[in-house]
DNA sequence: CCCAAAATTAACCAAACGGTTAAATTATAT
DNA sequence: ATATAATTTAACCGTTTGGTTAATTTTGGG
């Protein structure tokens, strides 16, 4: 017999951990309860615990495997072959794409990392982070042929992100700020790919 | 008799109110228990609802209490006489001192505005925010005088917003993704002020 | 000094919570 | 087919949580 559930594809261990990454990264570690996580997983609450032995493991499993999964990727991008200005632009269109499709993740990682900053440097991100050192470089030459304008890379890096992921996780903040609609916001967050390019390139040129 | 406890100047409820401030800034709504509110406060748990009915009443005190201090607090500084880039320069000086001085709290309104949406539209947010149509007509005026390249102005706005709250808000993750330690953080946010006025008036220069 | 109102406390309560257990069901290999 | 292991469930347990109650203490005005 088949059963009646949906999803017959997915593993249940599966299930419980995209159901856990829906609640965690929407409400967080405390908001998030454990009967929750089973009903948006269609399976009885006894299983969370067969599969991942307590909350904080299942909450550990989520949070590791976001961070493993994202934090490379951007940092891959700014290590990458490309030239300096072409990177920059590239960085920018395909982190700001990434957040809007997943407005929560950023967010819960920042306020999670806030409230336990020992656990993420200790056990949760990888030791093998990629380093910007190809990065700094590519940006040191880019000042002495004189491409750009002497800027501190780190800054320039954090810069970056700061334009891109800002708007977003605080998108009803800046909704507040700037006084617009919901479609107006829509609106603004679809100009800021041209605009944050505009903005970065024009604050590094010579 | 005196008491033995040791702030006697401040009355219950302000005690409360403090340590509600503290816990929820924090940990969260759902992080921050009751108890731990009362213990913080010096005082029976009963006396939290004696003062604030619940303890979402007691949230929402709080939040109201932050977002219309702080709100407005820097929407006048872009509001103010200043000519604009003196202005954006005082608005960097003084947003992110503020912010490194209460670095938890712009990271709890935005947690809290994206998991309750409508409440803060409807209830928390006050109704006379100050538009800003003085800073915008500056702004087009400083482009139609050549003053500064051509810039839409709210991204403008949320550009500066963007580079003084993020890294502040954002410490821990900066940290990974430059790869430096605390000290070597806190010397970082240290150059901010000067690194991000220069990025925008950099960015906007004819 | 007295008394009514305000402030404060200890004890308690029901619901929600994370977690466990033992039994039942399903899958797997022989 | 059958025995064994893996999976799933219903029922339960102790603790924590937000909230209440009734009694006690403190306060302030006449």
């Amino acid at each position: 017999m088949d059963k009646p559930n949906s999803e017959q594809f997915e593993s249940t261990e599966q299930r419980i951990f995209e159901a856990a990454h829906e609640l965690f990264t929407l409400k967080g570690m405390a908001g998030a309860k454990m009967q929750e996580i089973a009903d948006r997983a269609g399976i009885n609450k006894a299983l969370l615990h067969y599969y991942y032995r307590s909350k904080e493991k299942l909450f550990e499993a989520v949070v590791k495997a976001v961070i493993r999964k994202v934090m490379p990727k951007f940092l891959q991008i700014l290590e990458s072959e490309l030239p300096l200005l072409e990177k920059l632009e590239h960085f920018v269109d395909t982190y700001i794409d990434v957040i809007r499709q997943n407005p929560f993740v950023p967010l819960f990682v920042i306020s999670e990392m806030n409230k336990h900053p020992d656990r993420f440097f200790d056990e949760i991100v990888p030791k093998d982070l990629p380093r910007l050192d190809f990065f700094y470089k590519q940006v040191e030459e880019a000042v002495a042929t004189g491409l750009i304008r002497p800027v501190a890379p780190r800054h320039l890096v954090i810069n970056a992100f700061s334009l891109c992921v800002f708007p977003i996780i605080a998108r009803p903040m800046a909704r507040i700020i700037l006084g617009i609609s919901a479609e107006e916001m829509n609106q603004f967050l679809d100009e800021r790919k041209k605009e944050v390019k505009s903005f970065l390139l024009h604050a590094i040129r010579p």
